[in-house]
RNA sequence: GGAAGGGUGGCUGAGCGGUUGAAAGCACCAGUCUUGAAAACUGGCAAGGGUUUACGCCCUUCGUGGGUUCAAAUCCCACCUCUUCCGCCA
């Protein structure tokens, strides 16, 4: 959430910035509140000094072996009268917190105004879209081959939306999510972290998917407030929810392989064909938790390590940065990396790299100890994958496809592949 | 699932109805001493919020939520969680 202290003093100016994400703020209700706030809070707290005083006296009289029963008539209706403005703040604050929770986070300055994803700008490409002399396929196709991919089976145990794989693609599958482990953690600094798959609704509101996304969820239980991970970084940042670290603790690195449940909700009709999206995907994540004078160089830099994982695949790729209509509820700046797919003639997204400012600190506490103050200060949160592994598999796919239907193992990919150096139609 | 015992500041840990926001120790910061460091000594040191031009004053917080009371870290209830033992189990 928003820092409360600049959403008091400076209301039309975040409400100015917030028009870019196409977000109306009803500043009028909102100062309303605030107002109605500082009234009650000044009555209530008053009251309770009241209340805490004469308690003391009543204390300190009895303890002097004096008369105290004219002091407790003199306390008499105070408790009502406190329950009665506690209850009155109580119900403006919630009011208040119900409007801030639902406000996205600012953007960054540099960040394009855009209206919708068709105004995303294009910051670098590498490599060149492949050319092949056949036709290619794309990955369902290739995938039907040898019952590799198999879309009905999983209809049938689950429903749309979900994938068997079968033999060396699971395989290949597998080999995918161990080959960025490994990168992450030997080459770029990351400490691996296994993490729950289910987490309750306090993570998930220090990440910022609840309290307004929950339809996007899946609710294991409603009355525990338990939902399934619709990405690695909600447990993996919630590790430093409540916490506080030294500065020696931090830059906290962290990169997490887990399964995302996603319900899709508002994608009904969207990339129906394949495993482009599903409910049930892998992915490989990155996190990084720094202070605030390096959030964006690690914005750029853990940019870079999630394009590397493409570039060793030597998968072509495009980096845009989101436009300010398109940039997500949490986040101040996003990438997001397109990998090229033949099969689509298109770049799709394969990566979402974001900065979060304080925005998801706020919301957990999470906090470090700058030793120049010896103060706690909010940590700044970036994340991004690295990669998706569902899509980095049709891209390899798609992108090794040859002639006849068999698939060429990326090189990086051989050794834990035990030796194999193609997929054989 | 059964039994018992815990959850207190950055950490360890005392307090078990009233001047306790909380002893003591560690850590940390400043100073004295020292060529410097260490040790020793002295002092400082929770967070969040309100209000004020400011000094300051005030409120909240001892796992969470409720209750009793003029007054709750302290008593009562529920829940969460941790540890140990037993049972069951991948």
């Amino acid at each position: 959430m928003l820092d409360p202290k600049i959403i008091r003093s400076d209301l039309n100016s975040v409400a100015e910035q917030l028009k870019k994400r196409n977000f109306e703020l009803d500043v009028a209700t909102l100062e309303a509140l605030e107002n109605n706030r500082k009234a009650c809070q000044v009555n209530t707290e008053s009251l309770q000094n009241e209340r805490n005083t004469k308690s003391k006296s009543i204390g300190k009289a009895k303890a002097a072996g004096e008369d105290i029963q004219p002091l407790l008539d003199e306390v008499a209706g105070l408790g009502e009268k406190l329950d009665a403005a506690k209850s009155e703040l109580n119900e403006v604050q919630r009011q208040m917190d119900a409007i801030l929770m639902g406000i996205p986070n600012l953007l960054h300055d540099s960040v394009p105004v855009g209206k919708d994803e068709d105004d995303n700008v294009e910051i670098r490409t590498w490599g060149q879209p492949k050319t092949f002399d056949f036709d290619v396929k794309d990955h369902v196709d290739l995938g039907a081959v040898n019952g590799w991919l198999d879309f009905e089976t999983a209809s049938k145990i689950t429903g749309s939306r979900y994938v068997v794989m079968h033999g060396q693609m699971a395989k290949l599958h597998r080999a995918l999510i161990q080959f960025m482990l490994d990168v992450h953690t030997n080459e770029h600094g990351y400490t691996e972290v296994y993490v729950p798959y289910i987490v309750n609704s306090e993570s998930l509101k220090g990440t910022g998917q609840l309290p307004k996304f929950e339809e996007d969820l899946f609710c294991v239980d409603k009355e525990a407030g338990h939902y399934l991970i619709p990405t690695a970084e909600v447990p993996v940042t919630n590790i430093a929810r409540d916490e506080i670290f030294d500065a020696a603790q931090i830059p906290l690195k962290m990169t997490s392989h887990t399964p995302c449940f996603r319900s899709e909700a508002g994608s009904y009709g969207k990339d129906t064909r394949g495993m482009i999206r599903q409910h049930q995907f892998d992915k490989v994540e990155i996190v990084q938790l720094v202070s605030a004078d390096k959030a964006w160089d690690v914005l750029e830099e853990l940019t870079l390590h999630a394009e590397s994982i493409l570039q060793k695949l030597e998968l072509p790729y495009r980096t845009v940065v989101l436009c300010s209509g398109d940039v997500g509820f949490s986040a101040a700046k996003t990438y997001d990396l397109e990998v090229w797919l033949p099969g689509q003639q298109a770049y799709r997204e394969i990566s979402s790299c974001s900065c979060f400012g304080d925005f998801q600190a706020r919301r957990m506490q999470a906090r470090w100890r700058n030793p120049e103050t010896n103060k706690p200060e909010l940590l700044n949160t970036v994340n991004g994958s690295g990669l998706a592994i569902g899509r980095t598999l049709v891209a390899v796919l798609e992108n090794y496809q040859q002639e006849d239907g068999s698939i060429l193992i990326p090189e990086v990919l051989k050794p834990y592949m035990g030796g194999v150096e193609k997929l054989q139609a």
